[in-house]
RNA sequence: GUGCCGGUGGUCUAGUGGUAGGACCUGAGCCUUCCAAGCUCAUGGCCCGGGUUCAAAUCCCGGCCGGCACACCA
């Protein structure tokens, strides 16, 4: 814990990330991510950007944080995301007021549905009492809360809008479109990072739990019947997977397994979600997450979200806990086929049979101005009626008379006002509800995982030091350059031609001549710089090529190579196509007195 | 949202009913040929509002923020 508190008071203190609105007395549930958390993060979504949709071929968007009420009525956002709280007057402790109803009265499954007003009589009615003091919780109000943000789009009182509490939704809403943009052909996937809003009641453990937060999601659109995800990509990856099964038994454990393995004995129930674990386990690995730290967690059935059939969790372990850092879910056809159902459009695709079919159809093509007269503003319906009809039970116009109902009354017709007959019709396929696979990720869940799982401490020459341990491609500063003193303006002006040259490369640079040549290094070491160079007498003495040394964060040991060399080996580095021990193999070591514990 | 505890320079912290010290950091200068060295100088603070009092950073009340526990986490 006490290493917590230090990363706490180094996250504030080096601007990566601190409480926002602290000249105002701050905002629970906001952070301000500072420059150098900034860079991290946009770092992490890069290499997300990079793997989520570059590499695996899929499509960004960037749809708007507010949206109308109206999706969310069809999400079920609305009346799922509300909680109604009832609190006890005498001891104060708050309850899901719709659960105790539906412990305490008989035949009520789904007290939210009912109603605040509701809700408080029946509180009336059963003498409900509070489960924790036991006193009476008659006439006490019942609280409605929406988790989500709630504001108006346009003037007066306009038109009810929300935050979004997902960014899911503006991949869903825009469905017919993206499918447009895809020619209609599945599988596809579109990609979205963004902030996404809950109002939480009660924000917590900093940066882990707050009010506007950045998700990285991809929706995966597939065709259930057909479209697999291609498992050998990442049948061989190693992943730590804590099934359900699992967490119930009383000694549980984890399964070390392979993503092939996995789906072969039916541990991960979803090809598709096993496909993503097995991505993102890799994606994890290459952005520093520390993978003995790192762990998959199904969902147990009472856990799952509405709309998931199967669910995992990759969750990594934070002073002793475990946060969930991104959730795999398998949404089916849920969302498509609720927006299908509220909105106008049509949220599916079309499906080319192999070959055409001929099918046999009933239909009916009613005399109009037979049914007019006769039925008056009804007789659009009537003539609805009847084709359903038709397409239900065609032997019902084998009489000269047929019936249907509409709205509770019925109506007769001639068989031959329907104008019934059967006809051959050609269809060259379907329309179909494609399903959803979503990874979805909390990005700043994850910057804060790199922080804690990053965050080292040793002895250098008997000094405490602390360093952060961060992937080289993740570090907000890639190189630092240094003088060794200040007080040569030979080494002041090489190194600054150095540290410009590196920028002229595309690496990210910081140059510092201020202070000993330790403090700098200890500086660097607590934002995490992987590499430092600098510019010595020795390297500018001699006739042969001028020289630099370069120093490894987590090691704190120096080579020493040619400053034409320096830029291409850095970027290599950076790449993750060479490390820093393979060049020690090429360079001299650089004999300090540096010894690290 | 409830309960308990807390809030003093950028960070960490001492302190008293009479408006505040330290350490580190930071900046300027000196020194310095590789890991938070030293010297000089400098910047910078009592969370906000109300009350009690001659006087409040200190006591009281409320708010805001934070930590922990409970509740909550679709």
């Amino acid at each position: 814990m006490a290493e917590q508190n230090e990363l706490m008071e180094l996250a504030k203190r080096r601007g990566f990330f601190f409480g926002s609105n602290g000249a105002y007395g701050g905002t629970a549930g906001f952070y301000t991510f500072g420059p150098e958390g900034a860079s991290l993060k946009h770092n992490v979504e890069s290499a997300w950007r990079d793997q989520f949709t570059v590499r695996l071929g899929n499509d960004e968007i960037e749809a708007p944080t507010i949206m109308p009420e109206a999706v969310f009525e069809a999400s079920g956002h609305l009346d799922g995301f509300d909680d109604m709280l009832v609190e006890c007057a005498e001891c104060g402790e708050s309850h899901r007021a719709d659960h105790l109803i539906e412990d305490a009265v008989e035949g009520i499954e789904d007290a939210e549905a009912l109603g605040v007003d509701r809700v408080e009589e029946l509180i009336r009615e059963h003498d409900l009492a509070c489960p924790t003091c036991g006193a009476d919780l008659a006439g006490e109000p019942v609280e409605d809360f929406n988790l989500m943000f709630e504001t108006s789009i346009g003037p007066g009182s306009g038109q009810p809008g929300y935050m979004r509490p997902e960014t899911a939704q503006g991949i869903f809403v825009e469905f017919p479109r993206l499918k447009e943009y895809a020619r209609g052909q599945l599988p596809f996937g579109v990609t979205q990072i963004g902030p996404a809003y809950r109002n939480e009641i009660s924000p917590r453990r900093g940066i882990i739990r707050v009010r506007e937060f950045t998700q990285a999601e991809l929706e995966q659109f597939i065709d259930p019947e057909e479209d697999e995800p291609p498992l050998g990509e990442v049948d061989d990856v190693e992943v730590t997977l804590y099934p359900a099964t699992e967490q119930n038994a009383d000694d549980g454990d984890y399964v070390d397994t392979t993503i092939g393995e996995a789906v072969e004995e039916g541990i991960i129930g979803s090809p598709w979600v096993a496909y993503y674990l097995g991505i993102a386990q890799e994606w994890y690995e290459r952005v520093g997450v520390d993978m003995d730290r790192f762990r998959f967690r199904q969902h147990l059935s009472g856990e799952r979200a509405h709309y998931a059939a199967d669910c995992w969790d990759a969750e990594s372990e934070i002073s002793g806990n475990w946060i969930e850092i991104a959730g795999f879910a398998y949404r089916g056809d849920y969302d498509l086929t609720k927006h299908g159902e509220y909105s106008e459009d049509r949220f599916t695709v079309f499906k080319r049979y192999d070959e055409p079919i001929t099918v046999e159809k009933a239909v009916v093509d009613p005399d109009m101005s037979a049914l007019g007269p006769e039925f008056g503003g009804a007789a659009a319906d009537v003539a609805e009626a009847l084709q359903e009809l038709a397409d239900e039970d065609p032997e019902a116009f084998e009489g000269d008379e047929v019936t249907v109902d509409v709205d509770g009354k019925s109506y007769t017709v001639d068989t031959e006002v329907a104008n019934f007959s059967v006809e051959e019709q050609t269809e060259s396929g379907e329309h179909i509800t494609p399903h959803v696979v979503e990874p979805s990720f909390g990005v700043g869940r994850t910057v804060y995982t790199l922080l804690e799982h990053g965050y080292s401490e040793d002895e250098v020459d008997g000094e405490t030091r602390s360093y952060l341990s961060l992937a080289p491609e993740m570090a907000p500063t890639n190189v630092a350059v240094f003088p060794l003193v200040s007080n040569d303006s030979e080494l002041v002006e090489v190194a600054t031609e150095v540290s410009g040259s590196l920028r002229e490369a595309g690496i990210s640079v910081t140059y510092d001549d201020s202070g000993s040549i330790g403090r700098r290094y200890r500086r660097q070491d607590e934002v995490g710089t992987p590499f430092c160079v600098t510019v010595d007498h020795e390297g500018l003495e001699g006739d042969g090529k001028q020289t630099v040394t370069l120093r490894e964060r987590d090691s704190a040991t120096q080579i020493r190579l040619p400053v034409d060399d320096v830029a291409g080996e850095l970027e290599a580095m950076l790449a993750g196509d060479r490390s820093f021990d393979e060049l020690g193999d090429r360079y001299d070591d650089v004999a300090t007195d540096v010894t690290t514990t």
